[in-house]
DNA sequence: CGATGAGTTGACAAGAGTCAACAATGGTGG
DNA sequence: CCACCATTGTTGACTCTTGTCAACTCATCG
């Protein structure tokens, strides 16, 4: 486990910002720019800690700048269910309302980029561009959500784990534009969750996740640097076994 | 198959609108509502007919007066999952992006209570009680997407089944149609889909979803009528079968 | 070094899917 | 009005994917 960056990281300037044009200020114009950069502050959560709970009040939003936040929720006996991933750029838009909707753990050390939650609301309410852009990330999410329902409800393990793998993919590339998605060979993408996270992201177990990597790595259509890391070999067959094509 | 109601619709004064209080213009004003009537129309779409299909271009939007949708995602392969139940005073929020994000299908005869998708776009900008409720709107979708996901992932089938029930009980409160079927037994609650698009939305096959039924029925906790309405007769049961308790 | 937790692998069991036959329902046309 | 047909739903027998239980390896950290 790597060390919490707890103390109050100086005050980054927005310009240089390296999520300026994705996330909740991307349609801000400098002045707008401006009152952002002397609301926000930064956070840092240690890998493993919780940043909301479910049914909490929460007293503040943000953006992830770098990490990866797994928001689930829990039956009462335990049973867990992952239910979102976020990633740099995304925003705890739960945290919108009064009470968080699931718990958000800190899946890696994450940085977070804060607001206080009722004067963000102002914020919001004055600011157009800043109202926009929560309406897209928030149908954004809503798309995602659908398109990981539709994993859960009826693909294989197979499908799911080599799903997820692409996601990963495409998730973990930095910001480029353009360029259809196509993956240099020696590309090392890390896997930001234990086996376990994976499982409950995809309505599987350990074992069974387990079982599907070893399968496709056997095959040749990945590689594992560490267990926490692997590479693509053979896209098309990662596509395919993804099943890919949501017509 | 009843019939179409294609004619269009006399204009029924907003103020006495039977979902008024919940739809997305809840928050309007006298006035406000005044702009919304003049803009509206309803349109009604046949059992099984099309409202939007998925990646096309939608000229509307709308609020479900009448009736449920179904929206749903396809695999190339003909794999459909439901990702969403719509019932009265829902809005076909997907319709809001210049491309739906999934097909929306007429589950039973529906009424809409439509606008132009682009003076819609102005209107909302325009109205602060309307884009507080859009957003109130999009942020309870996205948490009832979460609770189903929690289904998918994590429930067995008995349990997917019992969830359902419980959730069609809670969601077919009145729309109050004609006052003159307001039956004395409230109790009986009909199943507005058929089986196969219960097991697209639970990801499970029609034959599951029968026999889990045929199961139910079996312990007496609840009841047919025909095979398209049922009655709850142990409600504890059910909630029991349901898992219920999200933690 | 052991100790701990993450990950892998195997044997087995169970839940859900598949295939198939059959029953009930509802709409159509003679 | 009834007979027919298509659609929807039910039930049974069998299969197979995935979950469960358990042993074991591996890496990391005190």
């Amino acid at each position: 486990m790597s060390a919490p960056s707890r103390k109050p990281q100086q005050q980054q300037d927005c310009t240089h910002c390296a999520i300026r044009d994705r996330a909740i200020c991307a349609y801000c114009g400098p002045q707008e720019l401006e009152q952002l950069n002397a609301a926000k502050s930064y956070r840092g959560f240690p890998k493993g800690s919780s940043i909301l709970f479910a049914g909490e009040e929460s007293e503040f939003v943000g953006t992830i700048v770098t990490g990866v936040v797994a928001l689930s929720k829990s039956l009462s006996d335990g049973r867990r269910q992952v239910v979102g991933l976020q990633f740099p750029s995304d925003f705890l838009g739960g945290a919108f309302r009064q009470r968080a909707p699931c718990d958000a753990v800190a899946a890696t050390d994450v940085l977070l980029c804060m607001f206080e939650r009722r004067s963000f609301l102002t914020l919001i309410q004055e600011t157009p561009s800043l109202r926009d852009r929560m309406l897209d990330l928030t149908l954004d999410e809503l798309d995602a959500l659908r398109d990981w329902m539709t994993l859960l409800g009826l693909k294989s393990a197979r499908e799911k784990v080599a799903s997820f793998l692409l996601m990963l993919a495409k998730r973990s590339r930095p910001a480029s534009k353009g360029a259809a998605f196509a993956l240099p060979a020696e590309l090392d993408i890390p896997l930001p969750i234990t086996r376990g996270e994976i499982g409950e992201s995809l309505g599987l177990t350990i074992e069974t996740v387990s079982r599907q990597f070893s399968k496709l790595k056997v095959e040749g259509v990945i590689a594992f640097g560490t267990s926490r890391d692997f590479r693509v070999l053979d896209l098309e067959a990662l596509q395919d076994a993804a099943g890919e094509g949501e017509a």
